[in-house]
Order: structure tokens, then sequence, then C-alpha cells
DNA sequence: ATGAAAGCGCTAACAA
DNA sequence: TTGTTAGCGCTTTCAT
């Protein structure tokens, strides 16, 4: 593999006339940028980013932590990032957490080892000192979920009005009985969402029940079946569900369907996050759509901007509740 | 930031005794080293990557070329390729393509520009002949789609055996008219489907169609729905159906159910991948499993082999039919 | 408009 | 066991 060195010999210039060539600077001579540009296609020259990275001391590499790939929620922000970043000539690192501190490690020390310039977290799992710390001398941004006592920057929704316009749309259909299938309290969407339920709740002076307040340890299919069953099991049963992700939902919408019952017919229900599955259930899902490519794109922006040495300041963008079959008589 | 040079003077000891602690070479004298770790510690001492990579010529990435990483179809692949990449301390880029040439370039590109050690390829639609000249000087694996008449290394399925169990699977179960929901037939997967499909109802000396089969440009949701329809308005309707991914196949079950059929009372239905969500449908999915985990497993540690300049050989691996309601009366 | 040379941070060959 | 030094491939400052 041929280096500027043989490339600057070959067309009988400097390595510093090659690179100029290289990086488009204007003063070169039309004449000798031909000779270098022949020069660069006879060897076939590829400059090597490992030279250029270590001169800049930069990366160009961006890091995404999220704690699962095969989320779906994640997909659309991912697209968002990705627009942005190849628009700016970064490329992205993918980081799978699994919600395992030792990956999370991995990836702080890539940052830290320049092998990436900044970093967007978007798992909600994440050790929040770790990620202060490493804040403190790098550029990091919070996508979605974040820490409301931090310094870091981010972008997210405001769930306590989403979850609020959720509720507030069950209630309108006249229901009076409706439950909650919430994460753990341990997160802050779960606690800003519970606070929505409730504030909807009380505007309407309707009842509140501990029992239909379902808390779920992860937000995945079979934890939407269990929590259904349960509510199903009691004896006053809610008549309508908010579910705050849509595979819990999807879940819920497979257990009422086992137990004989209807949706929206005798048990209505909300999601959360319009995933590409929640349009192909039957009935179809009821959910609240956070604008995921925006926010992906303002993320990746802020980043971007962070790493230039620039203050950028968090963003809250807006949801909107899209209505379908499963609360649509 | 501190560099290798601070470290050395505030312990006292020269740059390749830091270098030398720092990547645990054993001549060094305890006391040094506790001298060395001392001033890294207080000097918050990171190595950086950049100049290691460049002074190693490596860059200790792979890249993963995918069409989208909204398909689930990937997910346990890209565990399978993270958990050895992690093993082997390399890292590992998600190149989502879109099926696009300009971003297969970039990615490419940076194969070439040794920002990556190596590329596996995982997408249909990528330019194979650009794909060979890569392979020709870089380390190039493909896993699951593959070029038959190139050479370089792949890790697959035997796509026509696995068809033909499908296949088989329906015909015992007393089908006589089977529908192929197919893909599009430049994908090499696809013929070999369809040939597999064939054998099985040649082998049976059941009826052969052409307005079963059936060949969608996509394998999406709506590709399936779509293709139902066209198959749900024939005259003589089949009363099975075999899909060539679930997505395709959940699609195909929701226009079954709208049109007031019943899965598999009427209609059964078989899928492939095994993608998560094919265990959370009413009914749930029929479908054929492919060793995804390994899959990818077996691509990264071939990719690795290959950086490491051995040669490595193409591996077909085992499938299997995974029988669920679609198909239970 | 072009070239010479320093230096980004690290590793390793060689010397001591 | 430790130090000296060259050099990985590039960009950029300073001369010319």
């Amino acid at each position: 593999m041929a280096n500027i060195q043989q490339v600057a010999q070959k067309a009988g210039v400097s390595v510093a006339t090659v690179s100029r060539v290289l990086n488009n600077r204007a003063s070169v001579r039309p004449k000798t940028r031909l000779k270098v540009e022949n020069a660069i296609k006879e060897l076939n020259y590829e400059p090597s980013m490992l030279g250029r990275n270590l001169r800049n001391s930069e990366s160009r590499l961006l890091l995404v932590l999220i704690p699962s790939i095969s989320n779906p929620f994640y997909t659309e922000i991912i697209k968002g990032i990705e627009n942005i970043a190849i628009i700016n000539n970064y490329n992205f690192l993918l980081c799978e957490t699994d919600s395992n501190p030792q990956r999370e490690n991995i990836y702080f020390n890539m940052v830290k080892n320049k092998l990436a310039d900044g970093l967007i977290s978007m798992d909600p799992t994440v050790n929040m000192q770790k990620l202060n710390e490493l804040a403190e001398s790098h550029p990091v941004i919070q996508c979605s979920e974040y820490d409301e006592d931090g310094t870091i920057p981010y972008v997210t929704i405001d769930n306590e009005l989403a979850a609020y316009h959720a509720v507030k749309h069950l209630i309108k259909l006249g229901n009076e009985n409706i439950a909650l299938i919430n994460s753990d309290e341990k997160y802050l969407y779960t606690r800003q969402r519970r606070k929505g339920y409730e504030r909807a709740l009380n505007e309407f002076h309707l009842p509140f029940r501990n029992e239909w307040m379902y808390n779920c340890e992860q937000l995945d299919f079979e934890n939407g079946v269990h929590a259904m069953r349960m509510l199903l099991q009691l004896r006053e049963k809610p008549s309508a569900v908010f579910a705050v992700s849509d595979t819990l939902a999807i879940g819920a919408l497979k257990e009422i369907n086992v137990s004989g019952l209807k949706v929206p017919g005798d048990i209505a229900v909300v999601g959360f996050d319009k995933i590409s599955f929640s349009n192909m259930t039957n009935p179809t899902l009821t959910t609240i759509a956070q604008p995921m490519y925006k926010m992906g794109c303002t993320a990746a922006n802020m980043l971007i901007n962070r790493i230039k040495g620039n203050k950028v300041e968090s963003i809250v963008l807006d949801h909107e509740l899209i209505i379908r079959e499963s609360t649509m008589g």
C-alpha cells in the first residue's frame, strides 16, 4: 500500500504538495495538481486516516449508547443521528451496552482514548455518575432519558404531558377505570409518565387504584402479557389500559385476545413509541409518537457543536397522539 | 490531556518503560512499574489509541454492512459478531447502506483508508464487483447472502434445503395447494428458496402454478399484505403459504385475518427467520430458524482470521423448522 | 506556488 | 532491566 511519500516521489513534488492536493487547498498550480493526481492514480494510493487522525488529534467517530439494538424504539433516532453524522463527515458506532457496566466502560474508554470524539447516551440504565464524570472532560449528550440533576445537555420530549394526553384520550372515550402498565420507577421517564397519568385522572375526578398500576422490569412483550394477565384477574377490571411502550401494549393486546375479550370493545389500549409493528397488530395500536428522527438529528447536532467547543442547551421536542383501531370503536 | 512523555517525566523513566507498563510487558521491575502506575494515576493519563493505531497500522475496528438496522433479521447475527469482536479486542461499526451505493462507498473507503481492518457484508444488494475488488487487497467476509462465482469466503445456510423442509412440512399436513411469497429473483437466496419449494412440490407430484408464486420487491409487512391479497383473489386459492421472511408472513397473516379466513384452519402459513415478533402474532408463526448468533460468531471469527493473514474456508450452517400455531390445527 | 522539517503519541529494535 | 531513537503517515508552519 502506497503512502504519501511515494506519491510525492513519483509526482516529483514534496509531501506537503501532495497533502495540499488531498485536502483541496487552493494554492496548488493546476499543472502540479495534475501531476499529483496522476501519481495517486498510478499508485492506487489511498490516504491513511490513521496518520491524519493522529496529526489532527481527532477520530471523527461518534459513539451512540443504547441498551439493545433489537429494541425498535431506537431505529428512527439512529437514522437521524446517522444522517447528521454523515453530512458532517463523521462516522458513528452503535454501542450496545446490554445494561452491562463492563460494556459501558469499554465505550467510555474509547472516548477517553481518543478513539471517539464524543458520545450520545440513549441508555436509561447508564451509570450516571460515570457519565457525568466523562462529560466533564469530553463531549457528551443525552437523548430521550436524562439526568435531572446533572449538567449534561439532553434532547427529550415532555413525558408527563405525553402520558397525560394518552390518558385524557381514553377518558374522553368514556373510560373511567384506566390501568397503567409502566416501567420500573427507577427510570425518570417512568416517574414522569406516572405523574401524567395521575394528573389526568385527578383532573376528571376518576378513581385511582394502586392495583391498576403495574410496574414491569422490562419493556418487552412477555411483560406486557404478564401485566395484562394480572389486571384481568382483578375483581374490578379496568376498561382501558395505557402501556408506556408499544411492545408492552402488544403483549397486553395478545393477552386480552387470549382471554376472549375484544379490543377496543371490552378494553381499549394505548401504547407509546409508534414502533413500526404497532401498525401491524390486529387491531392496530393507538400510540404516542415521539419525533424520533428529529430527536436523533438534534442530538447529533448538539454533540457536533459540543465537539467544536460550543455551548449547547437542552431541548424538549413535541409528541403526538396517533389514534388507531385499539381505541376506536 | 497528558501524553506518554509527561508520564515518563513524572515517573522519572523513559517513554519506552511507560509503554512497557501500558502493554504489560514482563521486563519491568515491580518498583519501576509502581512508579509509572502512580504517575499515570496522578496525571489522569489515558493512552491515545490514535498514536498506537498509527504505530501498529491497525484500527481494531470491523465494519458490518447491513441494508437497514430496523430489520430484525440481523439483530442476533450482530450480537454474535459483537461477542467475538469484543473477546478479540475489536470494535465494530454497524453500517447501514440503505441499499445506497454512495453509502456503500463510504464504508469501502473506510477499509481502504485503514480506518477499519476488515468488513463483513450482510447486504444482499451490495455491489458485488466492488466488493470483490475490495476483497482483493483487504479482509472481507460475506454473511448469509453471498456471491456464488466470487472468491470471498462466506457463512450461510442451505437455503434450498430450508425451503424444501418448510414446504414439505406443509405437504405433510395435507396441503396440496401451496403458494410461495418470495423475494426478488435478483437475490441468490430467492432463487435458492424457490428451487427448494419446487423440489418439494415435484417430489410429491403436487400442482405447480405460476400464479401461486408471488415475488416482492421488499421483505416487509406491506408487501406481505399485498401478496396475500393477490393470492386470495385467485379463483383457485392456496390452502397454505410459505413466505420467505417472517415480516412477509406476518403481513399475510394480517390479510387472511382481515378477509375473514382463519389461520391455520383455512390457510396455513410458514415464515422464515424466526424474528422475535414471530412469537407475538396471533396465531404464533411457524418459521425456519437460522442459527443467527452462531452465524455472526462464525463470520466474525473468519474475518479476524483473515486479518491475521490466515486462509479461511466458507461454511454452511444448519437450519431448523420451528412448528407453531400457524400450521397447527 | 512549493519545499523542508517538526511533530501528533505511540511501539519496538537496538544498545547499554 | 532500562533508555535512546527511529519511524508509523499525515498536516502545517515557516522559508524561499
